[in-house]
DNA sequence: TTGCTCCTCACGTCACGTGAGGTGGC
DNA sequence: TTGCTCCTCACGTCACGTGAGGTGGC
């Protein structure tokens, strides 16, 4: 293979697909300058420079600094570049991990709008699937500044990934008694089964109350006794642990009355089987 | 739940894991506001808030540009979230699918080069498997610029990813003639198996001869001599394709006395076995 | 000559980061 | 009062993008 395989900036630049300025860029900064400048000031670049220049694009497709990648390119041997390379597919695993889940929310999501926006506030009876939720500190009693150092202790704990989890509230109650006073409640988080710390709750699969609450927290005591009666007039003997989780909130509209709140509450037996 | 749960910007950013001057910017460009502004001007943003500021810094990540996360913001409906949502999702998907093409790129660079270094430059026997490659055109009694040309076409026709692929070229040489003035050869591009349009040639799997050339293509034309005597010495009867590809180049070493280019060739038979 | 490319400034943009300098609450 | 936070400018930075204005080759 000869040496004079050359190409004008315009012609290096549709054979890389980027714009000539990413070249005369990387030409100023010294990182990556073509081979050859004609007299007239004609920039020529080798074709063999296109594995270089693919190299750099790779780095800098996974989000590495051009200072970086120069300072690699100032002091290269094959050794450093098998360094680099190994440090960088751990980079990379992270970035797919982190992609995966991000694409593991949006199709939660758009899943369960579509569900919420499909469904009127009547009462539904669904079977849900098991779920493996995190747990903040038990908020009864707790004032406002101790939710929300409870939130923020849950958030954390969840790791540094602050990404769009599916998130809510437990609420404690007796449905006999309705005493809504000495509620036990949680804010809880969703994680994935292959969880790392085990310091995790579950929630069942079974038999669910399904109401989707139309509008916000202020009116939702009505969705509480809306699904009790449902239980009562049914002979349905409830869980205790009721699940409120925020499906169209402040990201999907402007107007919080338009906001859905999905609670469901686990169904153990009816009392008529009980009764028989 | 209540609506007085409310974080100053420091709290509420290190809740979020991002810097003050983020939120600062959110809010100046008016695409993430704190619900509440006190008279003295400090700001305050509701816990509630920490899922629409994850669901913005989710789209970040995948390199969604503010202006439009603001668009998509100033006109949200549950509806509009789905769309969101569905077409993020192919965008993720192209996404894995690049960073897994690059994992790939990163291994067979690491491994080739830590090859290339710890071999001699010695002649050596050793199976290679099967390879997909992606063919120029013929490159005999082509000029540089014919060459260059063929070079791009065949970049181009790999898809718009610019990539470090593994490529070099194929050279026909009948081994016996040593005739190199009628050489017919060829660009080539390793392309995976699963490759969608099945225009592409085989590298058969078998037993090869390998040698690592230390030196630029000017000098190569010696150990295509010692690949041929050594072949000669030891009764081999050799395939006529010789694979030529740049493990150690531009981009790994700043002298291209150091460059290391891989030459194989596959091994048909012994002429022993064929005169037995 | 026309229409294309080439070049070099110079300034713009996107998403923040980095102090400077002053204020506020316990 | 001390030490912490809060705020608002204003300018910096990173990786280019976008013309403006002039030149060069067939």
């Amino acid at each position: 293979m000869d040496n004079k395989m050359y190409l004008t900036t315009g012609e290096f630049a549709k054979l890389c697909n980027v714009s000539k300025h990413t070249l005369f860029h990387y030409n100023d900064i010294e990182i990556f300058t073509p081979n050859y400048i004609a007299d007239n000031g004609y920039c020529y670049y080798h074709v063999l420079q296109y594995d270089t220049f693919c190299t750099i694009s790779q780095l800098r497709t996974i989000g590495m600094p051009l200072g970086e990648i120069k300072t690699y390119l100032d002091n290269r041997s094959p050794q450093q570049m098998i360094e680099l390379c190994d440090k960088q597919k751990d980079i990379v695993d992270l970035q797919i991990e982190k992609l995966i889940q991000i694409k593991k929310n949006l199709s939660a999501t758009s899943n369960s709008i579509t569900q919420a926006i499909m469904t009127d506030d009547n009462i539904y009876i669904k079977h849900q699937p098991i779920e493996y939720l995190s747990l903040s500190n038990d908020l009864l009693n707790a004032d406002d500044y101790q939710m929300t150092l409870a939130f923020g202790e849950l958030m954390r704990s969840a790791g540094s990934t602050n990404f769009r989890n599916v998130s809510g509230m437990i609420h404690r109650i007796d449905p006999l008694q309705k005493n809504n006073d000495i509620n036990h409640c949680w804010f809880y988080l969703q994680m994935n089964c292959n969880n790392q710390n085990g310091d995790h709750t579950i929630k069942p699969d079974g038999e669910y109350l399904i109401a989707y609450h139309h509008g916000g927290y202020e009116s939702l005591n009505k969705t509480y006794e809306k699904i009790i009666a449902y239980a009562n007039t049914s002979n349905l003997v409830l869980n205790e642990w009721f699940y409120e989780e925020m499906v169209v909130g402040d990201w999907s509209t402007t107007n919080s009355n338009d906001y859905i709140i999905k609670v469901s509450v686990q169904i153990i037996c009816s009392k008529v089987s009980i009764k028989i």
